[in-house]
DNA sequence: ACCAACGGTTCAAATAATAAACCGATAAGT
DNA sequence: ACTTATCGGTTTATTATTTGAACCGTTGGT
């Protein structure tokens, strides 16, 4: 990787649990000689990706980023397209609804909507990116991209989260291909024990599965009447959002959503 | 400048008015050398701040800026947090209500709001960046700044962008002394011939100056009454805005303020 | 069939990135 | 008050990366 590459990296070191960090923390979490890490830091806050605050001279995001992603939702509106239907997804099954996109060959949750049904919910603030083995958003995109990108995943080692997350390749490949015919993945304590998930893939343009929307129950309240009105209002979330963004759902998919919901 | 500085530049070159640029294209606007262009898109791309359309195989800005974004607005929330004020200013004027911050001493407009009192408006949506001595936002922020930065500023060339604007570095200074003893900058034609402009400064926690909220009228329907009414709606908003984010408006300008509201 | 421009690649030469040591300041421990 | 450790930031020769001219295969227009 190139220096470009390292700088951007060390935007990475910045999560929601993590906001500020100073110097030398950046450096020994990036794994970047300080005074290498000092001059990125320097070009990214030039740029204003980053920027030091006053007191204490830690760093941490900066108001470039705002201006970027305003232009990119001027362009290609994604978030802001898709939030109403999120929250009507949440507002309808009761549970928390998100919708996750791949960036870099990594799964990142875009944006969330709560329910206020129940006092409990699932939360995820602090979820900085999502593991393609260990939930339903995950298989739901791993289920449609190609070969390569499926086997580059499945070779890396599958963390077992909870007790009931699978980790052998070959059953998950089981589990994708099923996935691939459905158009609606499932998992239930694959990622946290008690919070069962279920998700549909997101098309752009040209057919391609970009992302996912999905919901996240509490486990211990979900009757199978739940689930199959989730599934249904799950579907009809995936199509709008597939169709606000100009995409277009393969033919197959159509099809299977039809017959499910 | 350094490679990342340089790769970030990259993103610049992408504006609302030009949002899809191929790669011969963006070589020549940004002076690179085809193969290092090459080189810095895939970086970006590879992180994601850039995609590739599939078609026409053009750049445009990808999905790590909305993570990056939003990750941003739950630390500090800026944008959304001033969108329903701003919203508030143009219904109350009747005008074109816009906000703007430094970023890498550069005034980028991050938001604006509309009113729909009336079949003509002050667009903003292919602004970039705003000049400093032609725009009221410009002066309002210059105001508040330091006397090197006024000065970086100032010896740059000042573009006469309207008949009525002021490119005179002496005169500009002058301007710049008063507006920083009222708090409020006003021009007129300054940037357009028709459109009149009012800002007021926004201040961070440490009272440093780091931004401009400010309404765009169209000059011909201004009238005196509409001009008091207007600063006095502007500086309750800038009062509101800077009290969200946090930061405290300079003793001197509260009282400016209070006096002229 | 031609030409020009496109996106992308190659490789020697030039330039920029790197890391160890260092600096002054600040804070904690004794 | 003295020591010690760590902080953000700087300097330097060494090193590795970036750079750009030329090149390739493809595409679209004439």
């Amino acid at each position: 990787m190139g220096t470009v590459g390292k700088a951007l990296e060390l935007l990475d070191v910045f999560t929601r649990s993590r906001p500020l960090i100073g110097l030398s923390d950046l450096a020994r979490l990036a794994q970047l000689n300080k005074a290498t890490c000092f001059r990125l830091v320097q070009e990214l806050c030039d740029y204003g990706l980053l920027e030091q605050v006053g007191s204490s001279r830690e760093y941490r995001l900066g108001p470039s980023v705002l201006r970027l992603a305003a232009q990119r939702e001027a362009q290609v509106p994604t978030r802001d397209a898709a939030m109403p239907i999120l929250q009507e997804l949440a507002n309808a099954t009761g549970e928390t609804a998100h919708m996750s996109l791949i960036m870099a060959s990594v799964l990142r949750p875009l944006a969330v909507a709560y329910s206020t049904a129940y006092a409990t919910r699932v939360t995820m603030e602090d979820t900085d990116s999502l593991p393609f083995h260990a939930t339903s958003s995950g298989l739901a995109v791993l289920a449609f991209q190609s070969e390569a990108f499926v086997a580059a995943q499945l070779d890396k080692p599958l963390v077992k989260l909870a007790v009931r997350t699978e980790t052998n390749p070959a059953n998950l490949r089981d589990r994708l291909a099923h996935i691939t015919k459905s158009g609606v993945a499932e998992s239930a304590g694959a990622y946290e024990t008690d919070v069962n998930s279920m998700a549909v893939p997101l098309f752009d343009a040209f057919g391609s599965c970009i992302g996912a929307v999905s919901v996240a129950a509490i486990a211990s309240r979900q009757s199978s009447e739940q689930i199959t009105h989730t599934r249904a209002t799950l579907i009809q979330a995936g199509r709008k959002i597939t169709k606000l963004w100009g995409g277009s759902v393969p033919p197959a998919i159509a099809t299977a959503w039809q017959t499910a919901a």
